[in-house]
DNA sequence: GTCTATAATTAGATAGAC
DNA sequence: GTCTATCTAATTATAGAC
């Protein structure tokens, strides 16, 4: 087994990480201190200016990653050509993509006030390519008339935020399973969308 | 007209109140200080306890407020008696209350971290008897075969979180008027519970 | 790479003058 | 009812020893 030269640079930055995106979830990113994120990582609170330049790169740091690990993942995703198909895979890709990451979900959704401006901008930049993903399958089934939508942009934001809410009240062991819950929400959705097929 | 008698209390209090909940929905809770608060009432910032015990209960009075008043008016609102009627009332009624409070609104999604234990409890059963409200419709339209759906409990989190999604993107002047978002919002309702009717 | 110590600022809350 | 002044404590971030 290598060892580690004495040095801790290829551990504590992402423990680093790790620490303030419990502690930014859980408390929220004003409410927390440089030097609680140390305490939960070992360390002493100015250790932490070695992996990050200050609080507020932090939190964007966390947040972009998040999201680009989100387009990621669902770019790698293998997707039917119909349009049922493509929303039952992104469905149940960004309800288990997000159930999987309760903190990133809950940081990347809450604490957009506290970016700085031009860092908010980068942000919704990435979130927006996200929505057109959804949108983009909603129109094309509009377009086949496997689905009957008044409104594609209203109707990608009325599923998206129906889809994130599970972050709110499923809890792991609950009364339902994580596949049971992705199969009733693909059931609304194709609903909700008017499907056909 | 009657003269204040040298007295701002009627009014002071009010516009703390107001001024602090503008202030917690632009840049959160943790983030607003006691002394910002004061300054956009145009006061110093210990005038502000004449008003409220500490900051945290200025959080939970505005919180607790704003769900007594949303309870209150839903329970005044005139209802139909068929499930499917009862469910469209409800879906105008949440979006036309909550777009017409979008700062309380965002208050009460985003602070709940931000209460203490106690005050916690207190909001979420209030929050807890609203969803009761829907979940009860939903319960009455899958008794009496109006609606089909596979999960109650489910439905009303799906319903509500799709519905509260409005208030982070609807602008009023925007491409759709509120009427437009609404007639939208329960024809996807209704698809989304299998309404027969 | 981490710690100790500290600078500079700000926070919530209170006391007492007016 | 409000202001000024202040207390105590905590904040972000940096400097320099080791």
């Amino acid at each position: 087994m290598a060892r580690k030269t004495g040095s801790h640079s290829q551990t504590t930055g992402p423990r680093v990480r790790a620490a303030a995106a419990t502690l930014f979830a859980r408390h929220g990113f004003a409410a927390v201190s440089m030097r609680q994120i140390a305490a939960e990582v070992g360390v002493q609170a100015g250790a932490l200016y070695l992996y990050t330049p200050d609080k507020q790169t932090l939190l964007f740091d966390l947040m972009q990653s998040h999201l680009e690990e989100l387009l990621a993942a669902w770019g790698a995703e293998p997707k039917g050509d119909a349009p049922c198909g493509r929303l039952v895979a992104f469905v149940r890709f960004h309800i288990g993509f997000h159930l999987a990451r309760p903190e990133a979900v809950f940081i990347a959704y809450m604490e957009l006030r506290n970016l700085s401006p031009e860092n908010f901008r980068a942000i919704e930049a990435l979130r927006h390519r996200y929505e057109d993903a959804l949108e983009g399958i909603l129109r094309a089934g509009q377009a086949d008339g496997s689905f009957h939508i008044p409104d594609t942009r209203l109707a990608t934001m009325a599923l998206i935020a129906m889809l994130t809410g599970v972050t709110n009240w499923y809890r792991e062991g609950g009364r339902l399973a994580r596949a049971e819950v992705e199969a009733i929400y693909c059931d609304m959705a194709l609903k909700a969308v008017g499907a056909t097929g």
